[in-house]
RNA sequence: GCGCCCGUAGCUCAGCUGGAUAGAGCGUUGGUCUACGAAACCAAAGGUCACAGGUUCGAAUCCUGUCGGGCGCGCCA
């Protein structure tokens, strides 16, 4: 929107702004350009007049007749007309010709490209990190498929992304796990607050066949670990998400991160020692208290160690740290955010996104979720019950947010009432359009820029339009669920055209050809859509 | 007790840095295949936006309080 743009709409915004800014002789407002909400308001709606009442202390509709006049002088002959309606807005009515234009503007650069933001960053996100003690569930699903298309959408809009899972292979939980291992290959019970699935089981016959020792409890860690990550990252690979590390909580120490981390907060003059404890003083920093990094006994906390890990994701150069965190470690935000504040110099932001809960519904009854009776769904049945494209969809249309009931009849069911195969119907009805084209000789005769336009292609150029101002806001509010919202109103407009006009042998010079490139936007629209929720877009269904 | 998230149509949920008549999918009712894919389209019914105050030209959206639900408040991870 500040650079120069070949983008239709950034070209009617800038028009806009100009004129309000020469009204207004400030260049602090930025008003709003919004497609009108009903075809009889025109295509385009601001609302600058109203921005501009108060500062030019005048009312807002008489502004807005100044201020129509001068957008009238800027757009020229692009602009059919204006009114001026309700407390203010400026509507604004396009000819035929600027939808023509559009279209074809955006068949030639490529549909509706987005443009990279301002300022571009060098961001990481961590997402999953689920414990390698067990299988990834459902809801490390919800995790991996919102990390996933975050990341996509921040790259799309220009940022520079590193996408890493954090594999706590230390620590109690996996002594625990390799007890439950042991356990099992000797034949008894796993201990009270160990790992009771039957993945353990086959684990502990996999280490029996290999040879393992099941008093060597450090080596079955780290052999029990080992598989589970590489199953883990299966899992993953298998849904569409690759990883571009998986960066062990071991190797910090290994490394001597945690130390350096640890001194470098020391450094900065917020830690100190009490009851034999090493302390970070989180509560200069917001924290409702402080907290240890390392224990009296010596060991280091998770909180100290993931402290070390993220002091090196910012040496690492990143200028952003999103961590994708489960509702139930909400708490834990405070902390983490005090300590990366705590640190002088070498700096970066500190993001958490919180992930609420999945609940999985099936013959209107929620399944149950309990870890501990071991009858957890896994990402992995999950993909293989409703298949990646409906597991994604499901679990990204819905803000991150907001607790779901993800309805497993309705996701399985590859019949119309899926809304995921209402989005990919319309983009394989396109190609079946495309295809038929091709094979009946091409575009046909005429100017397509001069061809007449119905009013179902007005609606669905101007939503193909919003795509680049639609990824944008995505990723801004890091909410990929509009923009399975988006796509399926792109799939709905067009539908809409679909029924209203004939593409291939379509009458009227120009039509045709001006219509086959609609469908070539749009379809690519949809693809592009699709793709930063890693969903694919079939040709054929 | 304190903190975070949530409360919008029968169900599942969008819309929340304030904007015009609050939307979608599913479900319900009725209609549409002799044009390029009916996995589609059209129409109807369905709402005290939890409740009560406040802010203003304007509030589902912002502020305060109340009620209801989820999650969290370790030298656990």
């Amino acid at each position: 929107m500040n650079a120069p743009s070949s983008d239709p709409v950034d070209v009617l915004h800038s028009a806009v702004t100009a004129a309000a800014w020469r009204l207004a002789g400030d260049e602090g407002v930025s008003p709003a350009l919004d497609p009108s909400p009903r075809p009889e308001m025109g295509d385009y709606s601001t609302n600058a007049a109203m921005m501009l009442a108060k500062p030019l202390g005048k009312p807002p509709r008489e502004i807005a007749a100044e201020l129509a006049a001068a957008i009238e002088a800027e757009l020229g002959a692009a602009l059919e007309k204006t009114e001026i309606a309700g407390p203010g807005f400026i509507n604004l009515f396009l000819g035929d010709a600027w939808y023509r234009e559009a279209a074809a503007s955006m068949s030639a650069t490529g549909a509706a490209a987005v443009s990279p933001v301002a300022r571009p960053e060098r961001v990481i996100v961590e997402f999953v990190s689920a414990n390698p003690t067990g299988p990834l569930t459902a809801a490390s699903g919800r995790h991996a498929a919102y990390g996933d298309a975050l990341s996509r959408l921040l790259k799309e809009t220009g940022h520079a992304v590193t996408t890493e899972y954090y594999v706590n292979d230390g620590g109690t939980q996996v002594d625990n796990f390799a007890a439950s291992i042991a356990a099992r290959m000797t034949g008894d019970e796993p201990p009270e607050d160990g790992y009771k699935g039957t993945y353990v089981n086959e684990l502990a016959e996999r280490a029996a066949t290999e040879g393992h020792d099941p008093t060597d409890l450090e080596r079955l860690a780290r052999t029990g670990v080992e598989w589970m990550v590489e199953g883990i990252r299966g899992s993953l690979e298998n849904f569409g998400v690759r990883m571009d590390d998986f960066f062990s909580e071991r190797s910090l120490y290994e490394d001597n991160l945690v130390d350096r981390g640890i001194q470098r907060l020391r450094d900065n003059g917020h830690v100190f020692e009490e009851d034999g404890a090493v302390w970070l003083r989180t509560t200069d920093f917001g924290d409702d208290k402080d907290r240890v990094l390392v224990r009296s006994s010596g060991e280091v906390t998770y909180f100290g160690a993931d402290v070390a890990y993220h002091v090196d994701k910012i040496e690492r150069g990143n200028d952003r740290l999103i961590d994708v965190l489960g509702a139930d470690h909400h708490g834990y935000v405070p902390r983490m955010a005090a300590a990366i504040q705590s640190l002088e110099g070498d700096r970066a932001e500190f993001e958490a996104q919180i992930m609420q809960l999945i609940h999985l519904v099936e013959g209107g009854q929620r399944t149950k979720m309990s870890k501990r009776a071991g009858d957890i769904v896994t990402l992995d049945e999950l993909t293989q019950d409703i298949g990646v494209d409906a597991a994604r969809w499901f679990l990204l249309a819905r803000s991150h947010n907001q607790t779901i009931d993800l309805d497993l009849d309705l996701a399985r069911s590859q019949s119309s009432e899926n809304p995921v195969y209402y989005v990919q119907y319309a983009h394989a009805r396109i190609q079946s359009i495309l295809r038929k084209a091709a094979e009946e000789g091409g575009p046909g005769s005429g100017d397509p820029l001069a061809a007449p336009v119905d009013p179902s292609e007005k609606a669905l150029v101007s939503k193909v339009l919003e795509f680049p101002a639609e990824v944008h806001e995505a990723a801004e509010k890091r909410a990929p669920h509009r923009i399975c919202a988006y796509a399926s109103e792109v799939a709905a407009a067009f539908h809409a055209f679909y029924r209203d006009c004939q593409v291939v042998g379509a009458e009227g010079e120009g039509v045709q050809a001006a219509r086959i490139q609609l469908c070539g936007v749009t379809a690519e629209t949809i693809k592009r859509s699709l793709g930063l929720l890693g969903i694919t877009a079939p040709d054929r269904m």
